[in-house]
RNA sequence: GGACGGUUAGUUCAGUGGUAGAACGCUCGCUUCACAUGCGAGAGGUCGCAGGUUCAAGUCCUGCACCGUCCA
């Protein structure tokens, strides 16, 4: 027993104690009757990640829920997984291939497919490996990842059934083009950075009006696909003009001049051209314009690029083939020659480019496919809105209602190999083509041949799908939809979702708009219809998690080189600390503000409960006690003392209290409550107070019973820490009692609240024990009393009960303040050379007699004497105020007649201990 | 520009209209028989600014300033 290191060391307890749950298989759910189910499904990561502060954070959390949901008895399921990240995949293997001075085109797509998937085996499980030294219980048995022959399957099937319904559909769409390698990119490989160039005002003449429309652009080349001029709807510079037409310059069409909202009246003159093909806000400028009821003309975007940058055949022929840039000198140099370019002004603006060949970006319109939000989004909005599902914190339900009342269609094709390919064909067409066969064909699988003409020669869409189009069905597909099994119907819907608030949109609320689309059709475990929105939605709550920041309050980033490696500091500080150290410092809806440094909060907890350990095994070892386990009505009916009701009863308001937090979601909460039970009430005060017990006069079988309540109430305690600081408890307490070998804390059962062991009374005579006790430990430390020297008390209590309580406590402040004898004071003489305190309504007097320094203690004393009366006169003033005594509850107002009474006695005491010295 | 947060001790944060709290840090004293990753004591706050409601405002309302996040 005494073997136990005087301080934790975490790696042993990691390495032992992970590889015993899960061959017992204590991470593994089951369909049971039985059994309530929990049920969280993990954010999948990446398979091209690694352990960040921020997954730290995340899955710190859900262990936590499963943990203690687990120990609280339910059938716990925390499903885990891998995304595939089709970009960020893609290029990983493309820069490698780069090195050997290949492109993915060299392979082809299936070659380079296989590549994928090889170094998908090969590294893609990184993640997974570093999550599991976490300690996090996940059911590995159930790993999957969202390209899975199933989930593959889950996403066809969805696909086919939203495009039947009419809610998948072609259309245009402006992405990153890069024209040297020729194709789309997403807008976070877009590397924006500053440059210096011009804004040219450009002149456009008004139709039948000696005036021009004057606009400022930094690229003059697009003029070229212009489709309207746009000005504010307020602007009343120009409302003379809003319908009129101008002359596109250089390509001579007409077009008109529209209101926008978009259009900022203080840049450049207020007035913007409208180049939808070529820029985004342009592009939504003329779908607004469109939609617009009432529209005579509808603005057909004019595409004036091909795939290289170079002006295409719908400009003047004069311009076809030049490189957009040659294009701009030239551009401006006509316009020049016309008299038509008012000015040219320096100008710096952001400049797109390629985050692998650095050539510019173009905003390029092409075929996309898209799901049709509107729909959609109103279930999903309904659902959060009725509080069918709640948020954590719920301030994010005003950002969910904002955005999916703004919501725009979504664009789910991507230009890429890696990822799930659109079930789609399209017919290549033999002499025979009619006009249906431009119709796409929607399958699973490849149809054998066009329906309308009958050609075989058929040809699947190029083009993959979002990553999101899968992991929007994660809470479902993982568990086998869209097959009706068992585990579906009893683990959906899910209970708990962590994640980010930034993948709010992205994954959250497409995930609600999935669940209610398909998961009403799937029975409920008895077999009855699933009716009840409450069980279709995927997850009952979500919580969103903090964003974890450095020291500084920036952001975490791999070139300012602040994110710490979560793996270094597990091997610093073990996984219990940083898990409890990155939960306490996590309020919900608040930034982390995080350096390594703060993880000895956690090491020093860890070790804290530790040596709490280690204390009662010493004492087990001393006591000859090989099994001193006793039952629960034992420990809190025999042989009580003040300590053990106190412990006992905060124990319990500590269950409820912890409960009551995770409950809410108040995680952050649960671990303040936790320290401060464990650091505070157990080890400051608890341990202390049955020391005197242990080390005096009872019998040996006293001490025995003494010691078994407080390993009981421990064991009680690592049954609450468990969820939190899982390997230092299953260690403890599989040392405090010789257990079965199958045995576990994490299947233990978590302590249930008794409100027959909160006992007020006993809290406030403890309170009132402490309370004295601090009062004379004050006195030797402001005196600065040898810690070494015994010291004698007198107490005056009005109360005897009080006076009472003191004496029959003696031996816990002959422990806790080195107090040797206790006398009352007799016959009204107040000691000499004493120093005093005064408490609860009476007076505790120190005679030190030749130690004491005077001016000190009248120091001290008068302090105390000017914070009372500072007191007194608040209290004085509020009872003399008139409006005060007539309007405020009669209970406020005798609560402050007490304190006023109170405050006088106190001050009185304090005046004459005052004048005595 | 719009939406949503935040501003309380040196720092990070709790705080439910009625005597401003914690953790860390700091100062002083302790190698006391679990723990110096510890024990005991102490110092430190006109609660961002200006109004308002109220007997009473850190707390409720309005405006402003500054910081942050998301959207454009």
């Amino acid at each position: 027993m005494s073997e136990l290191p005087k301080a934790y060391i975490p790696k042993d307890a990691e390495e032992k104690w992970y590889p015993f749950w899960e061959k017992h298989g204590f991470f593994h759910a089951k369909v049971n009757p039985q059994k309530k189910p929990y049920t969280i499904v993990i954010p999948p990561p990446n398979i091209t990640g690694i352990l960040t502060m921020g997954h730290v954070l995340n899955n710190t959390i859900q262990d936590i829920f499963i943990r203690w949901k687990r120990m609280q008895g339910y059938e716990t399921l925390w499903m885990p997984g891998t995304d595939h990240a089709g970009i960020a995949t893609q290029n990983v293997v493309e820069r490698e291939l780069l090195k050997q001075g290949k492109t993915r085109h060299d392979l082809g797509r299936e070659v380079f497919l296989k590549r994928v998937w090889l170094w998908k085996e090969e590294y893609g499980g990184t993640i997974i490996e570093q999550l599991r030294k976490l300690g996090t219980s996940c059911d590995w048995q159930r790993e999957r990842f969202t390209m899975d022959e199933g989930l593959s399957e889950a996403v066809q099937e969805i696909f086919i059934r939203l495009y039947n319904k009419g809610l998948i559909y072609r259309g245009k769409y402006i992405i990153n083009w890069c024209p040297k390698d020729h194709t789309a990119i997403s807008d976070d490989e877009v590397n924006f950075a500053e440059h210096q160039t011009n804004l040219w005002y450009i002149k456009y003449p008004i139709k039948d009006l000696k005036e021009y429309a004057v606009v400022a652009t930094t690229r003059p080349e697009t003029m070229l696909g212009d489709t309207a001029i746009a000005v504010h709807p307020n602007d009343k510079r120009y409302k003379h003009l809003v319908g009129r037409t101008t002359i596109l310059p250089l390509a001579n069409r007409e077009i008109p001049i529209i209101t926008d909202e978009y259009v900022d009246p203080t840049f450049g003159t207020g007035m913007v051209k409208v180049t939808p093909a070529h820029d985004p806000n342009d592009y939504w400028i003329g779908q607004r314009h469109n939609a617009r009821i009432g529209q005579r003309h509808q603005m057909v975007p004019i595409n004036i690029l091909d795939e290289s940058a170079r002006l295409n055949e719908n400009v003047p022929q004069k311009y076809q083939g030049m490189d957009h840039l040659d294009a701009r000198k030239e551009v401006v140099k006509d316009l020049e020659a016309l008299g038509l370019l008012e000015k040219t002004a320096p100008y710096v603006h952001n400049v797109g480019r390629c985050y692998r060949c650095d050539t510019i970006i173009q905003p390029y319109l092409s075929d996309q496919w898209f799901v049709k939000m509107k729909p959609l989004a109103e279930k999903a909005l309904k659902v959060v809105v009725d509080g069918k599902i709640k948020f954590h914190p719920e301030q994010w339900v005003k950002t969910y209602q904002h955005w999916m009342t703004n919501i725009r269609d979504w664009c789910i094709s991507r230009q890429l190999w890696w990822g799930h390919r659109i079930p789609v064909w399209y017919c290549v067409g033999d002499v025979a083509c009619k006009l249906e066969c431009k119709q796409p064909l929607v399958s699973k699988t490849k149809p054998e041949k066009c329906p309308h003409c009958g050609s075989a020669n058929l040809r699947q869409d190029e083009d993959v799908l979002d990553t999101w189009f899968s992991s929007w069905l994660w809470p479902f597909s993982t568990l086998g939809w869209p097959h009706d099994n068992p585990d579906l119907r009893y683990f959906y819907p899910t209970d708990t979702l962590v994640t980010g608030p930034d993948i709010i949109f992205f994954w959250v609320a497409r995930m609600i708009m999935a669940g209610l689309e398909v998961m009403g059709e799937i029975s409920l475990p008895d077999g009855s219809p699933r009716t009840r929105v409450e069980d279709i939605v995927p997850f009952k709550d979500v919580y969103f998690t903090s964003i974890i920041r450095d020291i500084q309050g920036r952001k975490m980033s791999k070139s300012l080189g602040n994110s710490p490696d979560p793996l270094d500091v597990m091997r610093k500080y073990g996984a219990d600390a940083l898990r409890f150290t990155i939960v306490y410092l996590a309020p919900l809806g608040q930034d982390v503000l995080y350096s390594n440094e703060k993880c000895e909060i956690g090491r020093n907890f860890a070790n804290k409960i530790w040596n709490a350990g280690r204390f009662l095994l010493m004492n087990k070892e001393q006591l000859d006690s090989s099994s001193v386990m006793l039952s629960d009505s034992e420990a809190s009916e025999k042989h009580l003392d003040l300590a053990d009701r106190w412990i006992l009863s905060r124990l319990h308001s500590t269950i409820g209290d912890l409960n009551e937090a995770l409950e809410h979601f108040e995680i952050n909460q649960a671990t303040k409550i936790l320290y401060e039970f464990v650091w505070h009430d157990f080890c400051d005060w608890y341990v202390e107070m049955i020391k005197g017990r242990l080390y005096g006069d009872e019998t040996t079988e006293v001490k025995q019973f003494v010691l078994g309540r407080a390993i009981w109430i421990f064991d009680q305690t690592l049954r609450l820490l468990h969820p939190f600081m899982l390997f230092v408890t299953e260690e403890l307490w599989q040392h405090i009692e010789q257990r079965k070998p199958d045995d576990s804390l994490m299947v233990a059962q978590f302590p249930m609240k008794e409100d027959r062991c909160i006992d007020k009374e006993t809290e406030a005579e403890m309170t009132f024990v402490q309370n004295t006790i601090n009062s004379v430990r004050n006195v030797r430390g402001e005196l600065s009393v040898p810690p070494s020297k015994d010291i004698e008390l007198i107490i005056n209590f009005s109360d005897k009960a009080k006076a009472e309580t003191i004496k029959k406590y003696q031996s816990y402040f002959q422990r806790l303040a080195r107090v040797t004898k206790i006398d009352h004071l007799r016959d009204g003489k107040k000691p000499k050379h004493a120093a005093s305190a005064v408490v609860d309504g009476g007076e505790v007097f120190i005679p030190l007699e030749g130690i004491i320094d005077l001016e000190a203690e009248r120091t001290r004393i008068q302090k105390e004497i000017t914070h009372a009366q500072s007191m007194l006169e608040s209290t004085q003033k509020k009872l003399a105020n008139e409006s005060f005594v007539g309007k405020a509850p009669k209970e406020v107002v005798e609560k402050e007649r007490e304190k006023l009474e109170n405050f006088k006695t106190i001050l009185e005491k304090l005046k004459k201990n005052l004048e005595r010295l």
